[in-house]
DNA sequence: GCAAAAGTTTAGCATAGACTAAACCTTATG
DNA sequence: CATAAGGTTTAGTCTATGCTAAACTTTTGC
């Protein structure tokens, strides 16, 4: 086959995924997002609510939480509850204005609440803000159906 | 604190997120797209396109691959190129309506083609049946501008 | 105020997905 | 047609995210 060397040269590098580092990412902020929540909802975030939420094992939370705060976006003291630095609220914040947004743009386009609950989770965490405002417009177009 | 055990037993198990397995499922996702992606482009896909398009080093791709073929996805032959088997190209095949119906959904909602393109990859494996309809839907009704 | 229950941490293990470096086949070209 | 270039595989390492089991601390309730 002689073309080979002729088509991989047009391939030649591509900045096409980012999928490796963006699954770390992503649970992060679902973490600080729920510890937020947590913390609106009744005071505290403790492992075993995370756990719970997340329907993982303490010990996987434990050993997440250790990384978060080497992070620098929970500080916790052994036996005691979980709280967000600056930075960890920060995240927070935006993972949750995010994820209204396309909740809310989900019910506007039509889909049942369920639905939009779960696929704005999963979502949230790949739209630019393009995309967002787009779907920001679609809101003001079309009100709350 | 005296209220702690009947705030914990209220939140009482929740499979609220699936965040762990899934991320394995995208991978492979991606990957049998990307396969049948080249396949259709060049009649064939090989290690190297793959790396390049993922932007991972080959050995990476071919550690994969080794699992892809393990579940029954793609086959190949040592320094070969590789294919898809009937189960690899029904995922691929959904995997690209799933993604087209996304892309083109975003442009008609009016971001860049670029934009369109990135979100899209992002997007494709958390929406569910109901929102894809949805989405088709809102295409109907607003034809491509 | 002590013992049992509940929650948290530590230790050890497994798998996935990333890397580099080196060994190994194929292909292309002089 | 031999060899250099290029693609592929193997080996070994690292980090992240899971798990169970066991140790340890705090809280609760008698």
């Amino acid at each position: 086959m002689k073309t080979r060397k002729i088509q991989s040269a047009k391939l030649r590098s591509a900045p096409f995924r980012r999928t490796r580092a963006d699954h770390q990412v992503e649970l992060t902020e679902d973490y600080v997002e729920l510890i937020a929540e947590l913390i609106d909802e009744r005071g505290e975030a403790r492992g075993t609510d995370i756990a719970m939420r997340l329907g993982v094992a303490n010990a996987t939370v434990a050993k997440t939480l250790k990384r978060l705060s080497d992070h620098g976006l929970v500080t916790q003291e052994p036996y005691r509850a979980i709280f967000l630095t600056g930075d960890g609220w920060k995240m927070a914040e935006d993972g949750r204005r995010k994820h209204q947004l396309v909740k809310n743009f989900l019910l506007a386009l039509g889909v049942s609440a369920e639905t939009a609950r779960i696929d704005s989770e999963g979502i949230e965490h790949h739209v630019s803000v393009e995309t967002l405002k787009a779907m920001a417009r679609f809101m003001v177009r079309n009100p709350n159906k």
